[in-house]
DNA sequence: CGTACCTGGTTGTACTGACAACTTGGGGTC
DNA sequence: GACCCCAAGTTGTCAGTACAACCAGGTACG
């Protein structure tokens, strides 16, 4: 019927076409029609209507909650460039969206190994941790753990009480501006408790970002974080160099000579 | 029975699991059981063996080919860093393993905008574009399209016919080598002809590089391409900044004040 | 007015069964 | 020896069914 490229001869995957096109006029959060619904609609049977849901869903596309239904998903663009250190509440309000934080724990005690390591402090010396997740328009988005020597930032407990966005505490209390050392990110499946703080159940792959900033002087190491991110949540690029703006023609398709 | 964490109430899950921890004694390319002899195995039906398996093949850990089976996964460190080119050839190599390609198509035709943008030529002047497939113990991993103008590698074809591997034969024949000027890669469902290209059934996640090297002297742009690689083939690494050496402890697990 | 409960709707899991599509290896034929 | 064909084994798809887990909104009750 349509001029659209061949469609798959798979019923559930002709579906799942034919939904990602009708996506595009729907905004995120909208509502899709449940697995019962495009059922009947399509005349097909559930197991292929939710086959049809579950592979957009793989490709980032659409959210699903148990008992609520299924939903657009947001996704936000956040690009990895050297030289920048953006804010992760600052990237979520500047792409027009709530960000918000749920502390989860702020604990100071002995720095083990590994953490000592990262923040280029002698081992044993206490440190603060700070567990967090962050939402993008009240649906969880990302949780991340730091670790900050206590001697830069003693009593971040009570400060963050009053001001719940850590960037801003550390430069208002502490004076402490930080820039970014260096960075590493890749895509892994989530650990069985970083999924659960995620709402995701199994453990589909999702971006492990770790990270070191250093005062603004680069004398000492301010912070070491680790961080996981929904990716169907952002679309995270990586850049080295002086890219090119991006386009996404569909380039790998053959164009005929002339 | 064992000393494992919490394992998941839900039995395809818990199957996971459990194969993913005997993954870890299996090889790269080592056959699991059956779907049949798991379901008898463990006494579930093939349903809740195949969402295992799934779950599996989600976490990028096993390949499956219909008509064939089950396959751990071979998955190679590809890290993306300033100041270095891998070649891919060469990575693969490296991690021990044998490197093939496999030439789809090799035409020389006027550039379309997009390519004679990026290649900083100006738009109709004749480009030689080359898509082909690359092999990992001879198992498909990856796609690539690679544009250069004429003037710098004329007759690439049949070059090429010589001499299967792109970047030595940039080298022995025209003298070129070539330094990255720069790359972003991200992750994005392949659109369909790639998918069909890596013999992904759906859309699963893939890694889509794009990438400009220009001459030694970085006096032109060389080349510009476009490659898509299977996520479960390779674990993309994005470092900016000089890291520290990777670990992956479990950092998020809250460890207990002391 | 606020809280607790219930109820309908939605997605998640699990089972059974059947057939399709594909791979691989063996055996037969030329 | 080379080639073709067939059969067994394996994964992929689709159907129907049932129940579980969860969410949200409305209702009843204190």
């Amino acid at each position: 019927m349509q001029p659209s490229p061949e469609r798959p001869d798979v019923t559930y995957l002709a579906l799942a076409d034919e939904l990602e096109a009708a996506l595009q006029r729907l905004s995120p959060g909208s509502r899709l029609p449940s697995e019962n619904a495009l059922a009947a609609d399509y005349s097909v049977s559930r197991i292929t209507a939710r086959s049809a849901l579950r592979e957009l869903e793989q490709r980032l596309l659409v959210r699903r909650t148990r008992g609520s239904g299924t939903f657009v998903a947001l996704r936000l663009p956040y690009v990895l460039r050297a030289g920048e250190s953006p804010s992760w509440s600052r990237l979520v309000a500047d792409a027009g969206f709530e960000p918000s934080y749920e502390y989860l724990e702020i604990e100071t005690y002995r720095s083990p190994a590994a953490v000592a390591h990262r923040l280029e402090i002698p081992r044993g010396r206490t440190v603060t941790q700070v567990v967090r997740r962050g939402f993008v328009d009240g649906e969880v988005a990302m949780t991340q753990t730091h670790w900050f020597p206590v001697d830069l930032v003693p009593d971040l407990d009570s400060h963050l009480r009053n001001d719940a966005a850590l960037s801003t505490t550390l430069l208002n209390t502490y004076g402490a501006s930080s820039e970014r050392r260096w960075c590493r990110a890749d895509l892994s499946p989530a650990p069985a408790d970083v999924a659960s703080l995620l709402e995701l159940v199994g453990r589909p792959p999702t971006w492990r970002i770790e990270s070191v900033n250093e005062t603004e002087d680069a004398d000492r190491i301010l912070e070491y974080s680790v961080g996981w991110m929904r990716a169907d949540c952002f679309q995270v690029t990586l850049e080295l160099g002086q890219t090119a703006e991006p386009t996404t023609p569909n380039l790998t398709v053959v164009e005929g000579p002339t």
